[in-house]
DNA sequence: CGTTGGATCTTCT
DNA sequence: GAAGATCCAACGG
């Protein structure tokens, strides 16, 4: 059957946790940097593990933006994580790429060679993709950004498991990934 | 393999 | 003052 057509924003315009889910297989490119997603987290608006529980900040407050914009944020004082704004109050944290494009370009950022290492981990895609908080409220399907939707249906490849790093709300699974891929920040 | 601790800084208590 | 949506190198088995 022909796939119905949305835009980026009614995409983006509804619950975290659906759009993790139709976010692995989306092309994400920052700059012509990037590739395809292959692990992603929601946070929702009513989630005690998610920056917006308790209301907004100066930090969180792009997560109140627009549906489809970035949220960037500092974690443990090192690195940039980079979210997709999704509902108001809500995000979807891209933890993992495949790389496609501009290869050398993410090598040299990351100062690796493996592909298997380039974006494994929602701080190593920010320094892969160069992303820091000067992205922060940007849209994504503008430049420097480009966004591309999976192209078709993929539930039964799609691995859901409990999200990593966190201390509350530890046991609903809201991460998700592409199954078999070899470029996950963790096996499911 | 697995586990542990250090780096480093913003936010909230 | 403590915790945190992490990463990496060093260590031990």
């Amino acid at each position: 059957m022909v796939q119905a057509l949305i835009t980026n924003r009614q995409f983006f315009a509804r619950d975290a946790c659906v759009v993790a889910r139709d976010m692995i297989g989306a092309t994400l490119l920052v700059h012509g940097v990037g590739g395809i997603i292959v692990e992603t987290e929601a946070y929702r608006a009513d989630d005690p593990a998610s920056h917006s529980f308790g209301g907004r900040t100066s930090r969180n407050s792009a997560m109140f933006g627009a549906p489809g914009s970035a949220y960037v944020y500092r974690s443990y004082g090192l690195h940039w994580c980079l979210n997709a704004v999704c509902l108001p109050g809500s995000a979807v944290l891209v933890r993992a790429i495949e790389p496609q494009s501009k290869l050398d370009l993410m090598r040299a950022k990351r100062g690796v060679d493996d592909l298997r290492f380039l974006c494994s981990g929602p701080g190593r895609v920010c320094q892969a993709l160069a992303v820091d908080a000067s992205y922060d409220g940007l849209p994504l399907d503008q430049l420097p950004f480009q966004f591309k939707q999976p192209p078709e249906a993929r539930a039964s490849s799609i691995l859901a498991g409990r999200r990593i790093g966190i201390s509350k709300a530890v046991d609903v699974e809201w991460r998700f990934g592409l199954a078999g891929s070899l470029y996950l920040s963790r096996k499911f």
